[in-house]
DNA sequence: GAATAGATTGTCT
DNA sequence: GACAATCTATTCT
């Protein structure tokens, strides 16, 4: 009720891979202490636990850290990794189905002054927001947001404007997860100069060095 | 532009 | 003790 357009538990209570493609183009919001951050999500990937590979649930992997990814649809599991970045993801799916939908990078829209302080980039740069990392800087979102309620007021999505063309690639930094790293599961618009990589990442083992 | 190294710590084996 | 859904600076071409 606090904003018109806000999306409700059932946009998070469907198949994982459709939540990452829907979520393009839709706007992430979050209203801080130190104020509010707004942005067109233009990046998104899909972890379908337990089968799964790459995801964090995988193989039924359930521990203190991924506990939100189980849980009902429409909550934030947020985790930190290597040593000094927050990734934020959407839970999807019934509770019990450990799926989850990763925001990979943002289109600033508001509180452009916030984000700049908090990453030391000016917002005409896309290294302001074009990776998970970094939209997790940008926006302040950490652990003291973990599990939080995306039905609720701090940290939601609303209603956007849907880009004309969304792309799906496969998913990156997950080369140790076999076939499953090269599903399509990673959506981004094609127009924006927002989204962290165009296409597949450089494969460092497949590019052979030439003398 | 592309490739590489180093940063840095919570989590799990 | 190894590793991770990354980022940045630096180096080389």
């Amino acid at each position: 009720m606090s904003r018109p357009g806000k999306l409700g538990r059932a946009f998070y209570d469907r198949p994982v891979v459709a939540v990452a493609r829907d979520c393009i183009g839709k706007i992430l919001v979050h209203r801080s202490a130190r104020g509010t951050t707004a942005g067109r999500v233009v990046e998104a990937e899909a972890y379908r636990g337990p089968t799964d590979r790459a995801a964090h649930s995988f193989g039924g992997r359930r521990t203190a850290r991924n506990a939100a990814m189980w849980g009902p649809p429409g909550h934030a599991y947020l985790f930190f990794i290597y040593g000094m970045h927050w990734h934020v993801n959407l839970v999807t799916g019934p509770q019990g189905v450990p799926h989850a939908v990763l925001l990979r990078a943002v289109e600033p829209l508001r509180g452009l002054e916030l984000m700049e302080r908090r990453r030391g980039v000016p917002r005409e740069r896309p290294a302001l927001t074009n990776g998970p990392g970094k939209l997790c800087e940008a926006f302040g979102l950490d652990g003291a947001l973990y599990g939080e309620d995306l039905c609720g007021d701090r940290l939601f999505l609303t209603e956007g404007s849907a880009p004309a063309r969304i792309v799906s690639a496969p998913r990156i930094g997950i080369d140790y997860a076999g076939a499953w790293a090269k599903k399509r599961w990673r959506f981004f618009d094609a127009g924006s100069p927002w989204v962290s990589r165009t296409w597949a990442p450089a494969r460092r083992r497949d590019t052979l060095r030439r003398r």
